[in-house]
DNA sequence: CTTGACCCTCAACCACACTACAGGGTTTAG
DNA sequence: CTAAACCCTGTAGTGTGGTTGAGGGTCAAG
């Protein structure tokens, strides 16, 4: 009886969409003005906003985007690459400033990965950490090329 | 004649290790009061900082895991961990934690970086990119099962 | 021995990303 | 029909992570 009605895209209230991405309706009127959110629809006669059920996957990658560092402008600029299908190529050379970026940041996450599983292995045992080799490498990283 | 003379630390005052890790001076202080860093030897008669060379890797750290979506609260905490050798069995979950953050965040950016491959190569070529099912990947995670 | 670059403390200020009212209208369950 | 629960706009406040400035002391070159 639910799946049958493809055809009707049963819009939900900012309340059923914050609740579903599990953040605040203030935040998702936030990111509205923010631009991270296109304006909804609005019921005519209350003037409430109706989102399709889509935005929640929306709200849940802004959530995961800043958990990863990235700024609500870079996780605009991501949002914006697949509104920006006019020109293709731009798009082209925008996604792969952003792999870039997505790239650095599993590199430096998997060092820092590495260095912790050391860190952890060779805790029993030792009696002097302090000038341990291993924890050295937890706060080097390849020198910035910058 | 360098390093030859290893038994030497020859401190570097605030500026130098600003530079060095290429943030401001202020920012060093500022970590100092949030006990990232921990209290620097002082010159004497002067009263200026002076750190060993290392502090410019630990700044560099902090840097590096500020980009990647640490607060640093969470930064302090990985820092920390060196230093609380005492308990080893304490320092082996607490990095456990920590490892499985990391995976995590690692995870999601293999998943935002695979969406962006797509979507940079699906580019030229389709006309309507609005409904592509690529997009579709680049804002759906795994259902959060917190 | 001065002048400019550097350092000190302390306090105020800033941007970002929310979060919380105030003061109102709407919807819905009983 | 009323009361709770929801929605609206607008403005103000909060926490984090710095940044800037005032008012001063210190060091290095000429």
């Amino acid at each position: 009886m639910a799946d049958t009605n493809i055809g009707a895209p049963r819009p939900l209230t900012i309340g059923k969409i914050a609740q579903g991405a599990g953040i605040g309706v203030e935040t998702v009127r936030y990111y509205e003005r923010e631009k991270l959110l296109p304006k909804p629809a609005r019921d005519p006669s209350s003037g409430y906003r109706l989102y399709p059920p889509s935005t929640i996957a929306r709200l849940q990658f802004i959530a995961r985007a800043k958990r990863l560092g990235f700024t609500l402008r870079e996780t605009r600029e991501l949002l914006d690459l697949r509104r920006a299908s006019v020109d293709c190529g731009n798009v082209r050379s925008r996604a792969h400033e952003k792999i870039i970026q997505v790239r650095e940041k599993i590199a430096e996450l998997q060092r820092i990965e590495g260095a912790l599983l050391r860190l952890a292995d060779a805790c029993p045992g030792v009696g002097e950490l302090d000038n341990c080799p291993i924890l050295a490498a937890l706060e080097q990283g390849e020198p910035d090329a910058d």
